[in-house]
DNA sequence: TTTCGCAGGTACGGTTCCGTACTGAAAAAA
DNA sequence: TTTTTTCAGTACGGAACCGTACCTGCGAAA
């Protein structure tokens, strides 16, 4: 989809559902997307922008178009890692699916992009009077559990590099381009390691054809050269979303 | 509560809801946990008893009451750890929660116990039937992915002593004794590591006075201690789970 | 009682990654 | 343009942990 298109719907009041990139309200019925559309508010989302504090109130659901969010857990200490990103195929605010009111992690845009967000109470209000959309949420819900579960996984048996490899891919899922815009040691926050860690890691890469690297920013040349790096530890996650989507229609 | 009284509330065919030991069926309201009774069936959960395959239909959700399921993610190269566990807080099965009925990790008891079960389509049923029962399940579904996060968070920043310790506090808070049936190998399987590696840290505890080992089982001596180890890698998810638990009442 | 399998204690070289830190270069600010 | 800040490249000793392996001894089975 071309930008000037982006741009159109973006200036809609009430965008056509069909004309969404968001995989989420591109599956979502008609009539569910009628009870959300009244609330919803497009919005640009700048990189670092916080979506959700942890412990605070979820003040709205963000449907994402482009960009990625960070959703990183973090404990009394301070010790922090990311568990999830969230694209074009899903939202933040999922507690609110389960009921809960209060965000658990931090949240906040690591790729600037932009979409629509709709306040917590037409959002509850809407998960209530529909059946269909809650099922449909509580899938979205199942896939990011899947793919925290899998972060975990990685966290716990995978190299740096091979996780690093599994960023990258999941990142570029979500973006419309092979630019990632990102300095080293914001990947390095994200992963948990050190930046120099990270640096040498896609070094290799580069050296391998892989990505090119500017300052603040990396190019992926060669995709499927990264995912022969992540193997395993990518893919299963991106799988199951796509089975749990295609059981709703 | 006594080995005697367990053993009769096991032998009713209907349990009243209020002898149950399991947080989350204590926690229904009474008109839903009749939905659910009638399909119970008590069963003794051996050690290493498999209660869901990856990729398979759940065929029962399992409400423990003494014991630890280990909930085990695993990928297409057979990497694999363990992102959960689940005792007498909750319940196997989350997944039928989300509207998903094939279980996505393997879950097999892995310190032995009893609960009861109930198959999947009247627990489905009961689910579709009563907005207050989807209502605990899903907080209990929060639970756990909370749970799962901070394991992403210990697997990625904890040494192997403290993500050891916190697993020894969370089986703890599942077993009725201060006896932990289970081999350093089970240990090493679990947190992703080698069996050496626990033997070592095991032994550092044990100098320290915290546990006693013998062959095949440890018994925590000092709780206190190992908290202290485990730092705050240990009881976030414990306390969002007081939380959840307690604005269903 | 004897046998034998499995749990666990220990060791060692090797790999991965850390903490720290210094430097040059690129981009942003003045 | 000049100054300042930020980012990336590199280095080095050290800690944590791995893969592998060997051996002892407990405890269950014969």
């Amino acid at each position: 989809m071309s930008a000037e298109a982006r741009l159109k719907r973006m200036s809609d009041a009430v965008p056509t559902r069909a004309a969404l990139r968001n995989q989420l309200v591109a599956r979502m019925r008609p009539e569910d997307w009628d009870l959300l559309a009244p609330h919803h508010e497009d919005i640009t989302l700048k990189e670092r922008q916080v979506v959700e504090v942890p412990g605070k109130p979820i003040t709205h659901v963000h449907f994402i178009e482009v960009g990625v969010v960070s959703v990183v857990a973090v404990n009394a200490e301070d010790h922090r890692i990311e568990v999830g990103v969230i694209g074009d195929e899903g939202m933040t605010g999922v507690s609110l699916v389960m009921g809960d009111a209060r965000a658990q992690h931090s949240s906040y845009m690591q790729i600037a992009g932009n979409g629509y967000r709709i306040p917590a109470a037409p959002f509850v209000e809407a998960l209530k009077r529909s059946p269909s959309l809650s099922a449909l949420m509580l899938k979205s819900a199942q896939a990011f559990m899947i793919q925290t579960a899998h972060t975990a996984l990685a966290n716990g048996r995978a190299r740096l590099d091979e996780r690093l490899a599994r960023w990258l891919l999941m990142a570029h899922d979500r973006l419309d381009s092979d630019v990632v815009p990102l300095t080293h040691e914001f990947l390095a926050v994200m992963l948990g390691v050190r930046r120099a860690g990270v640096t040498v890691a896609l070094h290799s890469f580069e050296q391998r054809g892989f990505i090119a690297m500017r300052r603040g920013q990396l190019t992926l040349i060669n995709r499927a050269g990264i995912e022969k790096v992540a193997g395993s530890f990518y893919g299963m996650p991106e799988a199951e979303l796509k089975r749990l989507m295609s059981e709703v229609a």
